[in-house]
RNA sequence: CGCGGGGUGGAGCAGUUGGCAGCUCGUUGGGCUCAUAACCCAAAGGUCGUAAGUUCGAGUCUUACCCCCGCAACCA
């Protein structure tokens, strides 16, 4: 059998200064989907990187009285550092200043002149000369440059320009016949009015006022401006125009292309177009995730309201981390950061529900097995059969969730089961069964414990994706340490097995207290 | 002005094809003792922003309005 592909991408972050939480959400987010599809046993292909050039960089880089190159060569490392310490599953890492992706732009770039989609034309705007920077109209405050307040002068200069207009019909078109190519919905209609609908403009593709960019070969005083350079590393990365193009040719299409609401404009329309005229499929999916805010709105600096994904995971681990992030962003909509919310969920989904649920199923099978557990019980009831049945539908449940991209909603059907198992243990009342010393009784206390078990170690499959280490852990302390068990095929079998679990159970989260913590957590983000 | 989103019990949120209004936390009462003072059960608490409409039936669809947030060429 043909192994299923799929290729995922993150965003093409701009690294003008320190990558916050919301950066790290957007890469968790796509590593926990490659995971997902990993563990199902896709062929995966995950991309990341960072887009380094543009005025922006170049305006940096001078403040801090370094080159760009500089700049970006350290912002690079510590992104590199940043996904490694978040246990990101990426195949690649690309930079735009790498050689491999500007070899690539200028050929595309030749391709679209070949393909007569590129003019050379005047650019028009409200110039601010000390900021360097150019602003519409729209943008200007009060006449006045936004930036710095100062005079702007409007001005001319000669540019390229993408022939957009070409493609409207076109793009159209293809929205139609693809209600799905961009989700959520939300976002697919904000384009389609507000951009595609009134009518494309054509794109100024250069500009004159800067170097910090991939110069146009034939006329090198221009310089790429921005989104022609970004969006091709999804393909630049796979070795499109390459010499050694495999990658590109086995997984382009990307399956899905993760990337922040505020540039799902550029995925949308720009995209779609260059990929059309160079000839090639595009992406089948587009996710524009939400935000993670803050209660006073936008996380920004001079208001004092940034976290950072190190300082939380340095405190609270990164699974932690990754679970919250996970759990509390919604499919569609913004969500709230509060220390209140980021600690209740550490005590009472970590600690008390899934933690606990491991530490009192080691300590009976300890206790009243000395550790070994199997399925050789000969009696079955009917709270286990429900439990067996409620297990199966949620796992369901969870698939279809997570297929949907829902992935909060896919972790409370998780857990669900753990709740459920919890019950379970009530329902069951293990204690009182091992007071009694009928055979029946021993029986059925073993059929609880192997369900306990057995209903623990789905959840260690499921949570896979979203807490590497956490479902590595549950694996161990069960003693389930064999690759078997593990397996996404096993997930909503009732496996037949005689395993031996740890003396000892190790706490895999431990509480902590909420006013303290709450605290600390404020003092991160002054 | 335009576009998009949000407005659901005290708090935070689900509710993806219209079909008995759900979850987590908090509150109150109870149970249990295997466990990380964790876990389980029950109760109280909602005219689903307002008004009208479509429908046998609307949180869900339509229209108008009110309030909040975001976007408007590059902050995930």
């Amino acid at each position: 059998m043909e192994n299923k592909k799929f290729y995922i991408t993150t965003p093409i972050y701009y690294p003008s200064g320190r990558f916050h939480i919301g950066t790290a959400y957007a890469t968790t987010l796509a590593d926990c989907i490659n995971r997902y599809k990993k563990l199902q046993g896709y062929e995966t292909y995950f991309l990341t990187g960072t887009d380094e050039h543009g005025q922006k960089i170049q305006t940096v880089a001078e403040k801090r009285g370094i080159t760009p190159q500089e700049h970006v060569d350290e912002m690079a490392e510590s992104a590199k550092k940043l996904w490694k310490e978040m246990n990101i599953s990426n195949n690649d890492f690309i930079r735009t200043t790498e050689e491999r992706h500007e070899k690539a732009v200028d050929k595309i770039i030749e391709k679209f002149i070949e393909n007569g989609d590129i003019y050379k034309g005047f650019y028009e705007g409200w110039y601010c000369v000390p900021c360097e920077n150019y602003f519409t109209e729209l943008q200007l405050v009060n006449g006045k440059c936004p930036d710095c307040g100062r005079e702007v002068k409007k001005m001319k200069e000669e540019s390229y320009f993408f022939n957009m207009k070409k493609y409207q019909s076109w793009i159209e078109n293809f929205y139609e016949e693809n209600p799905n190519f961009i989700v959520p919905d939300s976002r697919r209609k904000e384009i389609l009015n507000n951009f595609i609908k009134p009518g494309l403009d054509d794109l100024c593709i250069s500009r004159t006022t800067f170097d910090w960019g991939i110069k146009i070969k034939s006329d090198p005083k221009h310089v790429l401006y921005v989104w022609v350079d970004a969006l091709s590393n999804y393909i630049t990365a796979l070795g499109y125009l390459s010499e050694d193009d495999t990658l590109f040719k086995k997984y382009w299409p990307a399956d899905i292309q993760i990337v922040g609401k505020e540039i799902i404009r550029f995925h949308g329309i720009y995209w779609p177009i260059f990929l059309k005229s160079l000839g090639l499929e595009l992406p089948k999916k587009i996710y524009g995730h939400s935000w993670l805010v803050m209660k006073d709105g936008k996380m920004s600096k001079s208001v004092g309201n940034v976290i950072y994904p190190e300082d939380l995971i340095k405190k609270y681990g990164l699974d932690a981390t990754r679970y919250y992030l996970l759990r509390t962003m919604q499919y569609a909509t913004d969500s709230v950061f509060t220390p209140e919310d980021f600690i209740d969920r550490y005590n009472f989904d970590l600690c008390n529900d899934l933690g606990n649920l491991l530490n009192r199923t080691i300590g009976m099978i300890n206790k009243y097995f000395n550790g070994y557990i199997s399925k050789k019980y000969k009696v079955s009831n009917d709270v286990d059969i429900e439990l067996e049945e409620f297990t199966t539908n949620t796992i369901d449940e969870f698939i279809s969730q997570m297929d949907d991209l829902y992935v909060s909603n896919s972790l409370s059907s998780v857990w669900k089961i753990v709740s459920r198992t919890n019950k379970y243990i009530d329902e069951t009342t293990p204690w009182i069964l091992a007071k009694d010393e009928s055979l029946e009784a021993k029986e059925k206390l073993k059929s609880v414990m192997y369900h306990l078990a057995e209903n623990l170690r789905k959840i260690a499959i499921l949570i896979s994706p979203f807490m590497v280490d956490t479902s590595e852990k549950i694996f161990m302390q069960l003693g389930f340490d064999n690759q078997f068990f593990k397996t996404w095929n096993f997930v909503k079998t009732y496996l037949e097995f005689e395993v031996k679990v740890t003396e000892k159970g190790e706490p895999l989260f431990l509480r902590k207290d909420r006013e303290e913590e709450i605290e600390y957590i404020k003092n991160l983000m002054k």
